[in-house]
DNA sequence: TTGTAAGCGTTATCAT
DNA sequence: ATGATAACGCTTACAA
């Protein structure tokens, strides 16, 4: 492959001319220029990414790390970042599947090796102090999905508890008293926030929910369809059901239907992320919209940004996104069983 | 950041020396070894992967350049493709949001500039010459979803006109006599293909489809859902719709029931990709199960292999797979409409 | 406007 | 078993 030396050679100049060229830099003479220009073309030149990143010492690629590529939600988050890497021209250096801590970190180790500056990573694995060390290290790191007080400027994140509240409140307006919880089993932060919202709230209007009717399950379809299933055999009674994930819901309500239980008109069911699923399904799915693309893109301008002006880190700003409520067809007012 | 270098010194001995600990070379003190080991770990030192691909030649990375990640489609794909780049430990270069062949040719530079050997591309923009061309200078260059004859060798493809004999067939066996197509608008190779070999085998028994009972689409719900309002609208008669993916089939059978035509006892509906959205639609749809997850992982191995053993680029194997039916509620035997 | 030369962090080939 | 040292391809002062 031809470096560029074999191009200074072949046009009679130094390197250092060519380079100029290259990076379109100043004084180099119009004819020069045009000529290197050519002969780059002849030869097929492709500059040396990783010369250039070790001699610049900084690679301008933005590392992405996410638990799950399959999972529409991740999907979607990706998109968003990537759409912003590809119109600012940039690499997209992606480790997906990182679940556990170690994995996750081994991820991100990789990426910096790299000497990679930018990155958003969405862990749920590691710990706030790992967090926080790795945002110490590393100028443009920014979390997804989770909130660190400490490195606060760094985070972007919804307000799960918020969007409980407004799930509950909702249901209330429409009557609804006897209300079920499916949640996952994964008892991490998201689902436990979006469920004491709903429990708060309800609390607030003097209803409580009974222990009976809350189900938790695998965050998929498949655990929505099960944990219906033990609120069926149970007995349990709800005019209601909230469920963690749009995916829940959906299997929640197949569930309900194959048993002969209408939605909406005996039990209304809501969900929450507003995946592209949320459409598909029927009845089309009520949910709350988690406006994980706008964040994504959000996070990785940011990264970007910082990874750039290292110093205005210390910024005040902060990043919280309130999902709000889409009304499709799977609620209605409270009907009787 | 510290450095071969500082680690050196720190330890007093040579540079080799702890390269050699740092690649588990052989020839080193056991104490001098851990020694070192130790001092690395103390000083937080990181190897710089950007000095090690210019020195060596070689980026053991895996690019992966797609048209667009938040199709769950292609998410899937992404998803096999990074299993095996994580089990591989291996560092993932994504591009995608390629729809144009300038963007696509971009993509596969960058990945090129970065001196990665392997790489797995969904190209449908880029001509086959342009291709070729890559193959040639790109070891590991595998390409997904297209087969080309001279580069056979490098194609992981979908046999997509056998998948459309399957439709058929399975059609013709339930007395389907009159059936709809709904394609995509974008006639590239995939609808083509698949829709040749629906009429191909319906030919075979003696049917032709009526040019009225034709529709294209975008390939996706709502080209669905508009397709088969078109084809209500001109009072088009048929006991059963070929879709061209799960999307359009979706649309298609929303639109059926919104109309009060039942699926499948009045109008059998058939997919094509059996993305989740097929289990999760009512009735959950019947399609041509695409095994892309397998074929991503597929193309990813051959692509890290390829780009390592460089001489074993001329073999005669050939990558194709094909599409087999999944039968679920949304096909029955012919009604009377 | 152009050229010279140092150096980025590694690996790898020689010596020792 | 360990150390010097020359690359790798590029950018960037500093000279000319």
């Amino acid at each position: 492959m031809a470096t560029i030396k074999d191009i200074a050679n072949a046009a009679g100049v130094s390197l250092a001319t060519v380079s100029r060229v290259i990076n379109n830099g100043p004084k180099v003479g119009d004819a020069t220029r045009a000529r290197i220009k050519e002969i780059m073309k002849e030869m097929g030149y492709r500059p040396n990414a990783n010369a250039r990143a070790l001699v610049t010492q900084r690679n301008p690629s933005l590392g992405v790390v996410l638990a799950e590529l399959s999972d529409p939600f991740f999907a979607t988050l990706a998109h968003g970042i990537e759409s912003v890497a590809r119109k600012k021209d940039i690499q997209v250096l992606l480790s997906s599947g990182s679940i556990q801590s170690k994995t996750e970190m081994k991820a991100i180790d990789t990426l910096m090796e790299h000497r990679c500056e930018a990155m958003v990573v969405h862990s749920k694995a590691l710990s706030d102090d790992a967090l926080i060390e790795y945002a110490k290290e590393i100028p443009g790191f920014i979390l997804i999905n989770r909130y660190i007080e400490q490195i606060a400027n760094r985070c972007v994140w919804l307000d799960n508890y918020a969007g409980g509240c407004t799930i509950a409140k909702h249901l209330l307006a429409l009557g609804h008293k006897k209300i079920a919880i499916i949640s996952s089993q994964y008892q991490i932060d998201d689902p436990v926030l979006r469920t004491k919202g709903v429990e708060d709230e309800l609390a607030a209007a003097g209803i409580t929910i009974d222990r009976n009717a809350i189900e938790l399950a695998t965050p998929d379809q498949e655990g929505g369809e099960q944990a219906m299933q033990n609120l069926l055999t149970k007995g349990a009674e709800f005019t209601a059901v909230v469920a963690y994930n749009d995916a829940m819901a959906a299997g929640a309500m197949s569930m309900l239907l194959d048993h002969g239980i209408s939605v909406p008109n005996q039990v209304s069911v809501i969900g929450f992320d507003d995946v592209i699923l949320a459409r598909y399904c029927r009845p089309k799915l009520t949910t709350l919209k988690y406006p994980i693309e706008m964040m994504g893109i959000k996070a990785a301008e940011l990264a970007l940004s910082l990874a750039s002006n290292k110093q205005t880190d210390q910024t005040d700003e902060t990043y919280k996104y309130t999902p709000t409520i889409v009304k499709r067809e799977s609620v209605a007012i409270a009907g009787h069983q």
